[in-house]
DNA sequence: CTCGCTCACGTTGTATACAATAACTCTTTT
DNA sequence: AAAAGAGTTATTGTATACAACGTGAGCGAG
């Protein structure tokens, strides 16, 4: 793997997500090259992948910036991931095999293993979640779809959202993966479609509340 | 602008596109910044923006191939403009101004000129189309979508598409178009995302009957 | 004859130097 | 004083040299 590109693409994605370089803030390839260790070369290719997934932003000509990220950016990202992985969803219930299933249902368990209990294993429900998501995208079998879900799903903003899940919306979650295993051992294609839209929905409204508490808190404190 | 790179990037994908380059070929830098007159760092990142926009694939090791585009490649990215451009004439029904109706008009008023009489101008009705769903598109207002789009809409493959339009399938078009305005006229969203997903479909089929070699569709529509 | 190992070559990754270009500032003129 | 212009600086684009790495071919042993 090439070592100091994705150094590059981890550091500033991370420098990014935690608020070390604000929204606005112009970033010189050089400045990013020392701050990560690296030459100017890999970070080009960095900002290029960031470019891509609209973390950072071109001006007009060619200085990058950081995006800024409004709630408005948030809702148009979980409203296309809505459509484009109840696509998803339908494909992949169309061409399920039993073998397939049988993965998914392992993994729905171990995810429900993960919650039940007095404190839940955050950690544990995020892989399995992820990778039930991505069973599944894989079963749809369409490179384009993987290619522009695979830009859209920020790790950092699920995260973010799972912080803010309380037990019954885990338990919700487990729930309505096994809707989906439903509908995929019946290969009901619309029913697929309709249950993992509205399972994303529900995540964005999720993250829209928690993001008004803070944005109140912040309010707040200013 | 940057020249080499976009020089690259143009040169590369017109090799691509007009098979001088086969699918399966391999595709090293080297060899590439010859041909394109231009050392391998523009290249480098002209197969990149190709590799995002599935031209080319890269293979588990870094070498760069031709992907090889099978109908079912195609399907799968008019399936995905279909939705995606559907759900971009929702959202602009729903943002619809009067000025930007009337340049909608104005637009597609000068393709239907265009279209008029013994033959067809393939070349301007290709350019008011273009800019026909590329209003739309900005009306949308939503900075992911687009970019998701961008990456979808191949020009030679839309190109390819017209070059098999017959006159019946011009005014069709035309008056799919005529819908479109009457939806955003009336910001009805529903109306305007059936009609555009529609219009995308039936593109899809004139391209995959014209790949099967047939001409059912200009019958049909004339 | 086949399997495996090694060495050479081809290809990509990284660093650095230089060229081009856009932004900024300071000066000058009206 | 405001605006325009030129020179300076900051930043990006391009080329090239070198390093790392995987691949394949050729050779030797079983």
């Amino acid at each position: 793997m090439a070592k100091a590109s994705d150094k590059a693409y981890d550091t500033i994605r991370a420098m990014i997500l935690s608020g070390e370089l604000a929204a606005g803030d112009q970033l010189a390839e050089e400045t990013l090259a020392e701050r990560c260790g690296v030459s100017r070369t890999p970070v080009r290719d960095a900002l290029r992948r960031l470019e891509a997934e609209l973390l950072v932003r071109r001006s007009d000509s060619q200085r990058t910036f950081v995006s800024d990220w409004s709630l408005d950016d948030v809702e148009d990202a979980f409203e296309l991931r809505a459509m484009l992985e109840g696509m998803a969803a339908r494909r992949a219930a169309e061409r399920m095999d039993q073998a397939t299933i049988e993965r998914l249902r392992l993994c729905n368990a171990r995810l429900g293993a993960a919650i039940r209990g007095a404190r839940a294993d955050v950690a544990s429900f995020l892989e399995e979640n992820r990778l039930f998501h991505e069973i599944i995208l894989k079963a749809a079998d369409s490179r384009r779809l993987a290619s522009l879900l695979g830009s859209l799903i920020e790790q950092p903003v699920v995260w973010r959202t799972a912080q803010h899940y309380g037990p019954g919306a885990f338990a919700r979650s487990h729930s309505e993966h096994e809707d989906l295993l439903a509908a995929f051992a019946r290969g009901d294609g619309a029913w697929a479609e309709a249950v993992m839209a509205g399972h994303i929905r529900r995540a964005f409204h999720v993250y829209a509340d928690a993001h008004r508490g803070m944005t109140a808190i912040d309010r707040g404190a200013a």
